[in-house]
DNA sequence: CTATTTTTTGCTCACGCGTGCAAAATAGTA
DNA sequence: TACTATTTTGCACGCGTGAGCAAAAAATAG
């Protein structure tokens, strides 16, 4: 009892047969702006109900050689924030018409396998919906025939031959150390997260850069080296416990969520340190428990939606496009800093 | 700069040609198993390589009727256990040569087309990632022609025809309940998710029972209605409000992490009362957040990795299995109970 | 070395549909 | 009505592969 239909599945001669035309009338009538009498196209839909026919994609994309399939590459499902682009992309792209195929990249070993194998079934453009890619994972991207495009989603690529669209970093981060500065906190340790020569962000060298702008000193920097937060938990702790009370920092300004939220249940449940009187905590991406009460995070969110319409927009335009870009976002106040 | 390769995609025939063989052998020395001299193979690897050819996969299951591809139909991108869910399914069924249509069902009027949509791409299966899938969907999906199998993780399915990989929800929740009552507790008020026919939980009919047997007393039950923690948390605040301290529960049993951490955050923050020392929660599935030190939830875990290991079984075997396969877990005792 | 078995290779046909053009039908004009 | 312009329809061919069988090659036996 487990297989489903009894019935085979109609093709388009089935119902052609039925509807008294031929097959490519049947093709015309699922197609939009097709050449086709206003008569004929109810013929074939009537018919084509009764056999529940639907064109085969597979056998369509063969034929025609597009395929309206994406491969959405994910290396971090962990990351809510991640989760809910993975959402806005998925609903945002099934309504322009294109289906997305999960890769997870997680496995750096089978990444790249996973990858080659999207790249098997043609998929019209890889979206890398990133954190950290390394170069070879890009590498295998782009030596992929049959992908024809690449577009870094929500990261700024360096690479040539790539197309990246994502949240103005510079100017995010510019607003963000301004808050900061204005604030008053005087002492900020930066915690940066991956370090990837491919898809880097720009918000520790814009932190740097506009602290030493507005103060004239070079700000601290911790490597966290990964989105963690049970990590960035850990390395927070190093630094409250090897120093004493007029060493430590002011504020955290961590490079994305995840890290601000391990910094901050080490510095208020780990050390009992008052947040935001004592030591204030900044993160970045605003994810769903950036406003969950025990963390009331200060951070900063992506238009992810108005990035994603964009993304459909380069998808569906043969022209080439642009090589990046970039969105505002906005700065998200909460208690933490 | 925005297109990728400028060489043209190799097919198995220009392989053959610079292999000096038929088309057929270049597609058997791709298949294990085949029939073919180490020789020719080697020789066929070699001109592949060079060419830079991998076969396709479209092509491929148009001939062959076996696409290797299933849709995985997800409703709720914010549990991150459904994420965890996802991430080791996607990597289990990659490991054994599937690949994933990720189908976002969230939006209601959406799922049947976008299901439709997927069955149009020849999926071997559709893999509901189950929350609460109402019947229509369920309907749509037994009646898409080209699903073979429809197959229901981490939920009970009443339905015919389908194959349903769970938890067994029911000695899982005699489990909980029996800790929950060992523990001293007497009070306790079961919160519930949605109320869905297809795929329910037995979870809450369980505990009722089970409470009962062990009592005598019929429990508290309250509806949340969805996997929400901020609805949990307005319900649980509700039930604080208007009883007194002697009418409360003094353990709230939850039907899921969710709903749990919704309605810790109510007792512990909006209504500063200690947990579990006045009031316990219990949660199930064991999200990430659940081992947070912010909430450290006593909650059950499900072997997600080996009832994905099971739908892979499921989906390599053409016979018709069992519809319903359940996995033991284990009750993880956190502070919170 | 020939006859026989086994392995390997090639081939025909089919999968379901799209492209581009030519034939047919229809509408428009004088 | 006759003729042209326009819309609609049909068709040959191709997309890249797989199943299954027949032909060829290699291995084995006598």
């Amino acid at each position: 009892m487990t297989t489903i239909s009894p019935k085979q599945t109609a093709t388009a001669d089935d119902v052609a047969a039925l509807a008294g035309v031929s097959r490519w009338t049947v093709t015309r009538a699922f197609k939009r702006d097709a050449s086709i009498s206003e008569k004929s196209r109810a013929k074939v839909m009537e018919a084509a109900e009764k056999l529940g026919y639907a064109p085969d994609l597979q056998a369509s994309s063969l034929a025609s050689d597009r395929s309206n399939l994406v491969a959405v590459l994910v290396d971090d499902f962990t990351n809510p924030h991640k989760l809910v682009m993975l959402e806005r992309l998925t609903r945002i792209l099934r309504k322009a018409g294109f289906d997305s195929l999960l890769v997870n990249t997680i496995d750096k070993g089978d990444a790249e396998s996973a990858l080659l194998n999207a790249s098997q079934r043609r998929v019209d453009s890889a979206i890398l919906l990133g954190t950290s890619f390394d170069d070879s994972v890009l590498q295998t991207a782009l030596g992929a025939r049959r992908v024809k495009k690449l577009i870094i989603f929500a990261r700024r690529s360096q690479h040539p031959n790539t197309i990246s669209i994502c949240v103005d970093d510079a100017q995010a981060m510019v607003q963000l150390t301004d808050y900061v500065y204005e604030k008053g906190y005087r002492k900020p340790m930066f915690m940066a997260g991956p370090n990837t020569y491919s898809a880097h962000l720009m918000r520790q060298d814009t932190f740097v850069r506009r602290w030493i702008e507005l103060t004239g000193e070079e700000p601290e920097v911790t490597e966290v080296g990964v989105y963690d937060s049970n990590k960035a938990y850990y390395v927070t702790d190093e630094i409250l416990r090897t120093r004493g009370k007029e060493d430590r920092p002011d504020v955290f300004v961590c490079e994305n969520d995840a890290i601000a939220i391990g910094t901050l249940d080490c510095v208020r449940h780990g050390h009992k340190i008052a947040v935001p009187e004592e030591i204030a905590v900044t993160g970045f991406d605003d994810v769903e428990l950036a406003s969950n009460p025990n963390y009331d995070l200060t951070t900063f969110r992506q238009p992810i939606s108005e990035m994603a319409e964009a993304l459909v927009d380069v998808l569906q335009s043969t022209e080439e496009k642009s090589d990046l870009e970039k969105f505002g976002g906005y700065l998200v106040v909460r208690s933490s800093a």
